[in-house]
Parts: C-alpha cells; structure tokens; sequence
RNA sequence: GUGGGCGUAGCUCAGUUGGUCAGAGCGUCGGGUUGUGGCCCCGAAGGUCGUGAGUUCGAGCCUCAUCGCUCACCCCA
C-alpha cells in the first residue's frame, strides 16, 4: 500500500454510509418540504467564476483554491463553495423567466486547499441551498428556519446567530466610521487584524484574539450604520424569526468570509465540533447575479458542512444494527454451486437479496458468513439436497430449517425471504 | 503558511532508566462438530517497530533529518 489517498481527501467507508444517507436523506427531505428542487452543476468551472462572485481578496480565491491549467491553458478550479455555479446555471439558462422565485439545491464535494483538522478536510460536502429572485425579508427568515429544521429532525442542536451587512447604501458610510475607529487604535492591533484593515476592514471585527475584542468593544456597530430599508429588513428578519419561535442572537461581529454578502447573514454554531463552530452558514447576496452577467435580482442561500453534521451525529450513540435480511445460498460442491448461482440469479430477479460463496468454503464457514452478512435465511444445496431435488431451507433467527423443492415457484420462497425481519 | 502531539499486526493500543521487547485485545483463518452461524474453548497466520542516517558492544526506546497522520492558529461548512 504505497499510494495513499491526497492529504485532506477521506474515504467514507461501507461502516460510515448508512450516517452518511441519513444526513442527506433527511436534507433532501426538509429542503424539499420548503418547495427547493434539486440542481446538479459542475464541480469544475472556469476560475474567473469564482474569483469574480467570491471576492479577489478573499482568503478562499487568494490562497485555497484548486487551480489547475486545463490541457488547452485554461484556468479551471474544483468549485470551493456551492453557490457560484448555481448561479452561473440559473443565468445560464435563464431560470428565472420560469418562476418569479428560483429556489434551488444542491449537494456534493467542494474543494479547498486548507490544512486539515478536526471538521475541514480538503475535500468536504456541503448542502447548498439558494433562493433566487426574492428579496423579501420573510425568505430570509424562512430559510435560517429550515436549516434549523435539517439539524432539528436530525436530533442536532445549534445556535443561530444573525447579522445585517448592510447593502451598497449604507455599507460605505460604516466602513469609513469604522476606519476611523481603527485609526487611532493602530498601534494596539495584532499583525492580522493590521492587514484586514488595509485589506477588508470588516474582517477586523471576527478577530479571535482577546487583545483586539477588548478594543473592538467600543467599535461602531454596522447595525447602527444600516440605511433605512436596511434596517426595516433586518427588523422584519427577526419578527419572522419570533413568529416562528426560532430562537437567536443578533452578532453585530459577524462576518462572513466570502464577499458577496448583503444584508442579512447567519451562522449556526455548535461548540460540539473543536474549533469549528460553524455547522452551518449562509446569507443574501443581493448584487451577485446581476455582477455574474444575468438580470438584476435578488438571491439568499446557505450551505450546511456535511461532515460537521456527521461528526456531530457521530458524538452520539450508533443506530441498532438492521435486523436479518435476505438470502445466502450455501452451495457444497461445483454442481451445486452452478445450480445456487442460477438461483440466486433469479431470485435477485425478484427483489430478493441474494449473496453467496465463491470460494468452495466448508457449510460451516458459509455458515460463519452468512451469519456475519447478517442472512436471514440460509439455502443449503448439497448432494443429498440435489438428488432430491430440494434445497435445505434455514431461518437464521429461529435455527429452524426444512427442506424446500427446488421445481416449487420461486416467487413463493422470494416472496417469504423479502417479508422476513419486517 | 505557522506551532504542538503522535507514527509498534487489518483495527485499538501495551512495551518500565537503551539489554528475549517484538506483545495484548478485537478482527481474520482453521480446529473442537468428515454437512450447519452467533456464545464458548483451542490453535494459526499476520509486523523491514513510518523511512533514512547517527550515538552505542547493543536502539521500538536516545539524537538528527525526512515523510505521514492529527490537533490548533489563520480562515471557513
């Protein structure tokens, strides 16, 4: 085993799958209970793709993406993140002359060139979730509340914490207030936060270190900044909020990583996942879709960290093991094992799960697998079964067996061995 | 990119100040039952102790380098 998976790429194994499915299944099922369909896009596009909607200055677009040159010179990326390649579909096919609101999903990879801990690898799955063409505070609303749901109906539990950018208006005024602000703390900052300020001054604000929090404290607020519509939205997020009894913090420190953000953003927070709080996290990103060349309309939408969602499952006791199911034919000798594998054939045929062995193993180590597969029934064909034309039928559960004519109808014996263990 | 921790059997891990130290449990395979699973009993296979140098009479153990994993910083789902 010389060739190990790259760094940051994990396989999930048979043992994790079934969380896996659960997680998505369940995803799937809440999203779709709001009216989102499903969408399937690329996980490659063109870098400009990215670097235009996530921002140039962004840690993700500067320092994390997957760029390869494509054999022709091309610039492509593994997608980082869900919503740009929804929206370059939706604009692309002009999605929105079909309904006055576009409400979409997707699910898979994404791709970013992070050191990997406990939560982020390199390649991560994400649900992705966009509403497109409303602008409405009530969708904004609606949508914190069904990612809540998806935790909810997995028996999880996270904090919502909500935050108001503002928009093209009213952002500009805060920026200059809080440089202001800056300027005469200068000397007191941590080197990272002296290049937010230069580079994205908002960021200052989501510093960790407790040096910087302390001065931030007295910093201007951007919920105080926001222009009137601004604000009536915001207000109008949290009424709908209170109307549906989700509970939440508003978090005037928030801000979110990618720069497309307008208005209302949000996370979902656990302290169950080490340093990585965030199970969930999304916002509106009202100019996005006019910026990436289609009309001018409104867009919101989150991505839930699959992983994180899993992990946080894994933290809790492991499901019951699935009671016995299907059919094992243990078939003794080459003649038997060409009539068990005709069989099996055919009951496969008819909805049945049918495995066997292939290795010519003793009954007794076919016994043993059938018993590991977790086989309800056993089929044993032996000379002494061949002659007679029967098979020997056991029921794992009971230790009972009989014999069973092999010239009987199979639907009969399929039929019997699909009801078992319901 | 920066820092800490850890690399011994397929898995989880013991290995005392360097001197039978190559081990245990689980798993796998076989036997106990010449054709009957789970439980139990017995046995077996399986490891260049991550890799490479060095120190030493002697290194799983000490030193250095290197690779990998992991956690954290940064940032994010």
């Amino acid at each position: 085993m010389h060739i190990t998976a790259i760094k940051g790429f994990k396989d999930i194994l048979p043992d994790e799958t079934a969380v896996w499915r659960r997680v998505e299944t369940v995803a799937r099922e809440v999203v779709g209970r709001f009216g989102f369909q499903e969408i399937r896009v690329p996980i490659m596009e063109k870098t400009a793709l990215f670097a235009r909607s996530i921002g140039e200055t962004t840690d993700i677009v500067e320092k994390e993406m997957y760029t390869f040159a494509d054999r022709n010179g091309e610039s492509l990326t593994l997608r980082p993140e869900g919503t740009a390649s929804v929206l370059r579909a939706f604009v692309e096919h002009a999605l929105h002359s079909q309904q006055p609101v576009c409400k979409l999903f997707t699910l898979g990879p994404m791709f970013r060139h992070e050191r990997p801990q406990k939560g982020r690898l390199r390649q991560f799955h994400q649900l992705s979730v966009e509403a497109l063409g409303a602008d409405q505070p009530e969708l904004d609303a609606e949508l914190m509340a069904m990612a809540a749901m998806v935790l909810d109906e997995l028996g999880l539990r996270a904090s919502l914490e909500i935050n108001s950018l503002g928009c093209p208006r009213c952002r500009p005024a805060f920026n200059r207030a809080l440089l202001a602000f800056l300027e005469n703390k200068r000397e007191a900052l941590c080197d990272d936060c002296q290049r937010r300020r230069l580079k994205n001054p908002l960021r200052v604000l989501d510093c960790k270190g407790s040096a910087c929090q302390a001065h931030y404290r007295q910093a201007p607020s951007i919920l105080d900044h926001l222009c009137p519509d601004c604000a009536r939205h915001f207000e109008r997020v949290r009424d709908c909020l209170a109307a549906m009894a989700i509970p939440f913090k508003v978090n005037h420190f928030m801000v979110r990583g990618l720069d497309y953000y307008t208005r209302t953003t949000f996370e979902l927070l656990t302290d169950t996942l080490g340093a990585q709080g965030a199970v969930g996290a999304g916002g509106r990103y009202d100019g996005l879709i006019k910026q990436l060349g289609g009309p001018e309309l409104p867009g919101i939408g989150f991505a839930l960290g699959l992983e994180r969602l899993v992990l946080m499952l894994g933290e809790r006791e492991a499901e019951p093991a699935p009671s016995l199911s299907g059919l094992f034919v243990a078939a003794l000798g080459e003649q038997a094992r060409g009539v068990g594998i005709g069989l099996a054939h055919r009951l496969r045929g008819q909805g049945v799960k049918v495995t066997t062995d292939y290795a010519g193993a003793s009954l007794k180590s076919q016994m043993k697998q059938a018993g590991r597969q977790g086989c309800r029934y056993v089929l044993i064909l032996g000379d002494e079964e061949l002659a007679k034309g029967e098979g020997l039928l056991r029921d794992m559960a009971s230790r009972e067996q009989e014999s069973f004519p092999l010239s009987a109808e199979l639907a009969v014996l399929a039929r019997r061995v699909r009801t078992a263990g319901e």
